[in-house]
DNA sequence: TGTAAGTCAATAGA
DNA sequence: TCTATTGACTTACA
């Protein structure tokens, strides 16, 4: 084909808008007569009008830059308007499972920030919403799937071969799994609060450790070394992602009469995007997975989230056994700590505090390393102090902690209509940031982890 | 070998 | 029943 106007068609083809799904709310769909026999899922890309013989990874390829963040926004407007589940959606359209589709649409990562291969659920959803067919093919697809499903509940128990299911093609008719044996599944770990809360402050000393350092980590919280190494991984990620979409919606925001964004719903601290903290000092860029960035960002929102719901529980269990918990976190370095290596655990600087006890490095720290087992335990030996455990009237007054800059309780206390003084103020606090990260990497100190 | 990106899938919560 | 969260895994890359 010939690129320039394949491309071209492409581009149209994509980003054209897609009125007629735009309007097709309430689920007034009509009925569909035919079966939306429609695509074997997954894999199976979307038939492109008039370019059914370009795969989906071609079209990604050729795909001029899409905007994700509207993207997903419109098809959540579509799903929830017309009643459909993020789940048949997934399957039928994306070939992703429920969760990632979850994901997908409540934490879009920029289009260039997206591998070839991120692109592709974004290019589907951009074409499935460029044909207001198929909203109702896959409503068609619903109510398949729901007579199938009857079908088979009724006619089950004796003849367990439910009906060839729709055409649709859904592949999770029950027939089909392989699930013959066992399972041999291992038990998913979940991590205790306290264990979170012990990873999180590790990671704001130390967001890439080394493997001794996770060694140590595991042993100390009694979980698997592999445990601790997902965990990172994951929270590295998932704090990049995090701060994509603040970016997002602050830009959004600045620029085109903020586009209210419902699904801003991940909307925390908006303020704390683009600008502020990354102020200065990343200027350059900072959707980057630079560290520092992300970081900070990231224990803003997460704080928030997270931390803020269990947080009590997590504090009150760990109040008991330090009260002053408080303010952990934070102190520490943040993240721009990143490759610099070395644990700021003396960095924390930040507090001076009245008490030493809620620095940062004191408020890490489980009594020798003898595994905690049970919950109890660990309430015991995890200081367990989550940011949120302080109350906000104390972080606010801590003025000159890095708390403001990571904790949520601060956006809690400077309400947006600070933002401005906040900014300076984070600015400010990045800037001490790097300086303390300079001194403790030329420091050359002993990292010892303790929780 | 380590990290990022992308997903899956179990599970909690509404 | 649906969505959000999150530990684990897979793949690609430097």
């Amino acid at each position: 084909m010939s690129s320039s106007e394949s491309v071209k068609s492409l581009t149209e083809l994509v980003q054209q808008p897609c009125p007629a799904i735009e309007t097709s709310k309430e689920g007034k769909l009509q009925e569909a007569s035919e079966p939306a026999t429609s695509d074997p899922q997954s894999t199976a890309p979307l038939t492109l009008s008039g370019h059914s013989s370009l795969s989906i990874q071609e079209l990604v390829a050729m795909s001029p830059e899409l905007d994700t963040y509207g993207i997903t926004k419109r098809v959540k407007e579509v799903l929830t308007d017309n009643n459909l589940g993020q789940r048949l959606f997934g399957e039928t359209i994306l070939g992703l499972t429920q969760g990632s589709v979850s994901d997908l649409l409540a934490r879009p990562k920029p289009w260039h920030k997206l591998s070839l291969k991120g692109r592709e659920p974004f290019v589907r959803m951009q074409l499935w919403l460029n044909d207001p067919n198929n909203v109702e093919k896959l409503m068609d697809m619903k109510r398949m799937e729901k007579k199938a499903y009857m079908k088979r509940r009724h006619s089950s128990v004796s003849d367990s071969q439910p009906s060839e299911s729709s055409s649709a093609g859904i592949d999770y008719c029950q027939g089909a799994s392989p699930q013959p044996q066992h399972q041999l599944k291992k038990p998913r770990v979940v991590l205790a609060p306290e264990e979170k809360e012990a990873l999180k402050r590790a990671y704001q000393q130390k967001p890439y450790p080394s493997p001794k350092t996770i060694e140590e980590l595991a042993t100390q919280l009694n979980l698997k070394t592999s445990t601790v190494i997902n965990w990172f991984h994951n929270y590295r990620s998932r704090i990049r992602r995090e701060l994509f979409i603040e970016e997002i919606q602050a830009g959004g925001q600045s620029q085109a009469g903020a586009s209210d964004s419902p699904s801003a719903r991940s909307g925390r601290v908006a303020h704390s995007s683009e600008g502020d903290s990354c102020d200065g000092v990343d200027a350059d860029g900072p959707a980057d997975a630079k560290p520092g960035g992300p970081e900070a960002e990231e224990f803003s929102s997460t704080t928030a989230k997270s931390q803020g719901g269990r947080a009590a529980s997590a504090s009150d269990a760990g109040e008991e056994a330090l009260p002053d918990a408080g303010s952990g976190e934070k102190p520490d370095s943040p993240p721009g700590s990143q490759h610099s290596g070395e644990i700021l655990e003396a960095a924390p600087n930040c507090a001076p505090e009245e008490d030493a006890s809620t620095s940062v490095a004191s408020t890490a720290t489980l009594p020798g390393g003898r595994p905690c087992r049970s919950a109890e335990e660990s309430a015991e030996r995890i200081p367990i102090v989550p940011s949120t455990s302080s109350t906000p009237a104390v972080s606010c007054q801590r003025t000159n902690s890095l708390e403001s800059l990571f904790s949520f309780s601060e956006a809690a206390c400077s309400k947006n209509t600070r933002d401005n003084s906040l900014r300076k103020k984070k600015a400010a606090n990045l800037n001490s940031i790097i300086h303390r990260l300079e001194k403790a990497a030329s420091r050359e100190e002993p990292v010892e982890w303790e929780f």
